[in-house]
DNA sequence: CTCCTTTTGTGACAATTATAACATATGCAA
DNA sequence: TTGCATATGTTATAATTGTCACAAAAGGAG
């Protein structure tokens, strides 16, 4: 078990089976084997085992593994047996969205805050999460220990959220503004470009010409 | 200029590239050097002009490349001077916060419909988009030409939309869904996991320990 | 207890992707 | 016109990631 340098993607994987193990344990299934979980993923047997083999050893030869223990395993290891505590700037459309999003909660994710500048929004909540004005963010993440941030707000202003939630003491953020910020290196930064996803498949469509 | 094999990961930054150079466009800028555009991206020189290349040469040498005209060519790359119309499934809070989303429209997209199942929202529109029941995808998609197809229903409907989405004619599909679909391999799907990418984030954050 | 089947975990290999180095082309100045 | 500075395009090299094959371990049958 080396910790060091863990593609990506195999995290990503990791993510995927873990949903599919939560799903199979749901449906009362005690075990699978490595060639289940791929069909089931869309993927191979050894990619599988490859990915988790990685962090240690899970499964037992000849049988396979144990659902629960494995899905565990899993979400210990991307780390969501800590209950991450998540705010959201800017309560727009998509920052709505994201903060009545039921799958983060699904995974462990609170939502405890949306900021937005906006004074009508100001003082409501949304599906229970209060919307506080900007100035509240560095306040609100000190006090509910918020270590997440994500970012809903235009391009102009993600650059200027960013430094916010930074300097508010959030260790990671999760950005959906189309635009390049930076961070210090000691702060998680991803982004989330909702309209690269489209051009990747319309890149696909062209190259294939079998869009008529 | 081969045009098989190229990286994913190739695609995304050049679409970031683009984005980029779509701002120094507005910005006056006529001319740049794969070096301004790797700082301004975060990458390295190299991998600018490794990129380009597998699609021809855009620049001169000793002098860099013209903004507008290399943004055209990416543009036309990734298929995007083709005006694509999608339609969105699902107007829940995910399904309208994409339908409004203003980043797709800025990148040639365009929303030409909703669908969903809600009798309180059909016949509405969202910032002009109509929402149609889903009895009508295959008829909105036939006579608007929609070749793409956003899936924003809980997951344990994505898969009958994605087949629902076929069957009408859709080429590509963008799939917000936490589940695995799968579609014919003429079709090309894509999927966005807002949770998996708040778990890479953990992940990180577990590895390095600094979340305190 | 031994053999046989099954499925894991892993080490070797192959493919892909990124980095770096360099030769080539361009523009400018003298 | 020649030489120099600059920045591209490309080839070679390195690093990363994925695939495959198989030995090792477990459980059950005889």
């Amino acid at each position: 078990m080396k910790t060091l340098k863990i593609p990506e993607a195999t995290i990503i994987r990791l993510s995927v089976y873990s949903r599919y193990l939560t799903q199979l344990d749901k449906k009362g299934i005690v075990n699978i084997s490595s060639g289940e979980i791929a069909e089931g993923v869309g993927g191979s047997p050894a990619q599988v085992r490859k990915d988790l083999a990685y962090f240690g050893e899970f499964g037992t030869r000849g049988v396979g593994y144990n659902v629960r223990d494995l899905n565990q395993h899993i979400i210990r290891i991307l780390g969501l047996n800590k209950g991450w505590k998540v705010v959201i700037v800017g309560a727009g459309n998509l920052g709505s969205a994201l903060t009545q999003y039921k799958g983060f909660r699904e995974r462990g994710f609170e939502v405890v805050a949306v900021f937005d500048n906006d004074v009508n929004k100001i003082g409501l909540t949304l599906n229970g999460v209060p919307i506080f004005p900007i100035t509240k963010l560095r306040e609100v993440v000190k006090e509910q220990e918020a270590r997440i941030g994500i970012i809903a707000v235009p391009s102009k202003y993600a650059q200027d959220v960013a430094d916010h939630l930074v300097e508010s003491g959030v260790k990671a953020i999760l950005n959906f503004a189309p635009s390049v910020i930076s961070v210090p290196e000691n702060v998680e930064l991803r982004n989330v470009d909702l309209a690269v996803n489209l051009e990747i498949l319309t890149f696909n469509l062209a190259l294939k010409k079998n869009y008529d």
